[in-house]
DNA sequence: GAAATCTAAATTGTCCACAATTTTCTGGAA
DNA sequence: TTCCAGAAAATTGTGGACAATTTAGATTTC
């Protein structure tokens, strides 16, 4: 699991202390342990971590190019609320993306390769099994990450890294409570197209797969939680 | 011309005196009047530019992150040297996504959108004809930029702005001397097919275009200008 | 009481001096 | 000459002080 993270290179990765707290700080807003929105104050962090702020202004620098935070001239540094457009554009580009990876994925997948898919899987259905979403999410994304590699093309990888932490993010903004995840499933009848070698089965189901996901987000609204949102909600789900 | 780059936004674009140094910096880059591994010294940088050197770091670090700059701790800044690996990997990840912007283009092109594409390939022949190959090269990215505009996803616009900008740096180290330059025509069919609403034959076109571009390059040897290449360059061309 | 204006506090932005590291230069020994 | 230390110079890395801007609070005015 540690491996999937340490093989493909995100800008700094666990180098001193500046890659850790950037490593912190992007795994708790993937992770969704803060809000879309949250205000991340400079002095704040460098209490927390007890690094300078020049440090912590470069991680937010960077974090802000991994396109999770926003910085705001003069104004500081915000866990990123991508928009709707943003949202559909993110995950059209997905498709693009991994329908490349599948494709080359299937070429050069060995045994090896689809044990730790399935590992994935396996550990991504038990933790649906005991209801701990957080870790279904991260798993769901990991599987994705390893498919990246296995497709062994450095810079679609690194690609894919960006576009699946925004893709936490815009899940986090735009998910709707009660979400059916058969991404397991979903995984699992990839995972057999590649073993088969079946090149068009697989990019098929890659690509069915992110339109589904994309389906259970409510990316109706031209904004999150603007007024057109919050008169639906007041008004009791029927606008009148 | 100038629409183009500005429109879809560059990680600082123009911004104070900072987005000027990066533009200027890039734009050296990628037009190849830096050569691929030429040092940035921070001082030679701040005096050149008349700006602190902790905004010339700034630059530096964003630079980095658009790949055309390589940043070795406690060694200093260097134009980028991409490997033989990583550029096929660049070419590849450009079949990919310029096949996802071609298919969105064509649903979405209008009359003036052909003529501003038209009125690149122009300026390219023009520059071909009277030997200009800089300001061809930098027409031909331009061209694809604009492609990218047309399709309208800023998500695989901005990928795509960062794999044309490697990509040049990209020629300027494999390219060979004497290259018989075919993008104009090709750039033509394209936007041919695009008039037409040929989804395949567009996406075919581009496919083949990028594939061209890539053939052209001398991506045998394992790293630039290494004994490989030294060897065969003094034993005449035929190895013994 | 609400809106607007001014003042004070907090936060971000910038520069500069100093520390750490690398590179270059010098001198001597094999 | 070539190789290897050691010292000097140049370059990058870092922290903290100060300036600029924004935000929050208090006071005045209508």
């Amino acid at each position: 699991m540690k491996a999937v993270a340490a093989a493909t290179k995100l800008p700094m990765d666990g180098n001193g202390a500046e890659g850790r707290v950037y490593d912190q700080i992007h795994k708790a807003i993937v992770e969704r342990r803060l809000e879309p929105g949250t205000k991340l104050g400079e002095e704040a962090l460098r209490e927390i971590y007890g690094v300078s702020r020049a440090q912590i202004r470069r991680v937010l620098v960077d974090l802000s190019h991994a396109k999770v935070v926003e910085l705001r001239p003069n104004r500081g540094a915000y866990v990123a609320q991508p928009s709707v457009r943003e949202a559909r554009h993110v995950f059209e580009a997905r498709r693009a993306i991994e329908a490349a990876i599948v494709e080359r994925a299937v070429g050069r997948v060995t045994e090896a390769n689809l044990g730790k898919l399935r590992e994935i899987i396996d550990a991504d259905r038990e933790a649906l099994r005991r209801g701990d979403g957080e870790t279904s999410i991260k798993l769901s994304g990991e599987f994705h990450l390893c498919l990246g590699e296995i497709a062994g093309n450095q810079v679609l990888s690194e690609i894919l890294d960006e576009l699946v932490s925004r893709s936490s993010l815009i899940i986090a903004t735009y998910g709707q409570a009660k979400q059916s995840d058969c991404s397991a499933e979903e995984h699992g009848k990839l995972t057999e197209a590649l073993r088969d070698g079946d090149v068009e089965k697989a990019v098929a189901t890659m690509a069915a797969h992110l339109s589904h996901i994309e389906s259970l987000l409510n990316l109706t609204s031209d904004e999150l939680g603007d007024q057109a949102d919050l008169r639906s909600i007041l008004l009791g789900e029927s606008a009148g």
